[in-house]
DNA sequence: GCCAACGTTGGC
DNA sequence: GCCAACGTTGGC
């Protein structure tokens, strides 16, 4: 097992690029992962922990995990709501992938079709088991041993 | 541009 | 509580 896993929980998020992209967490070294507003992502928002992962998915044109951002917060109300229970983290820039991961070599990896990426296609937060985390940190060939 | 897969809203 | 209508996301 690759160390940056070790007791770690690993999530992915998916963020439309023209949004918020990669290369924006890039620049800004850290951003707050605001604007939840689906029970289901939100729910697993507030799993997340300090220092967990979580690899960023870029949806739209480009349809590829592009590279890791850490958790540096615990889950915390979104200033922005208006009334209702949502939460953000605050991320940090981690490593971007050396090779993206794209959704179409996803779906033909048979070890990742259990990945929540493709059984629920509309969820924008979501854990990655282990195992899954370890295959899409080798597939974009970042070496974090 | 279309459509599948949701999620939400509102009438009943 | 059900369901039709509508809205949104995101892949193709």
């Amino acid at each position: 097992m690759p160390a940056i896993l070790k007791k770690r929980q690993t999530w992915l998020l998916k963020t439309e690029p023209s949004t918020y992209s990669f290369k924006n967490l890039l620049k800004d070294k850290q951003t707050n992962w605001n604007g939840v507003r689906n029970y289901q992502a939100r729910n697993n928002l507030k799993k997340m922990t300090i220092g967990d992962l979580a690899l960023i998915y870029h949806s739209g044109d480009e349809k590829a995990v592009v590279g890791i951002s850490k958790v540096i917060s615990e889950p915390y109300p979104d200033p922005d709501a208006q009334g209702g229970d949502w939460v953000q983290v605050d991320l940090i820039v981690f490593k971007a992938f050396e090779k993206p991961v794209t959704l179409s070599e996803i779906k033909a990896t048979q070890s990742l079709k259990e990945l929540a990426l493709i059984k629920q296609s509309r969820l924008s937060v979501m854990p990655v088991v282990e195992a899954h985390a370890e295959i899409l940190l080798k597939m974009g060939k970042t070496d974090e041993n």
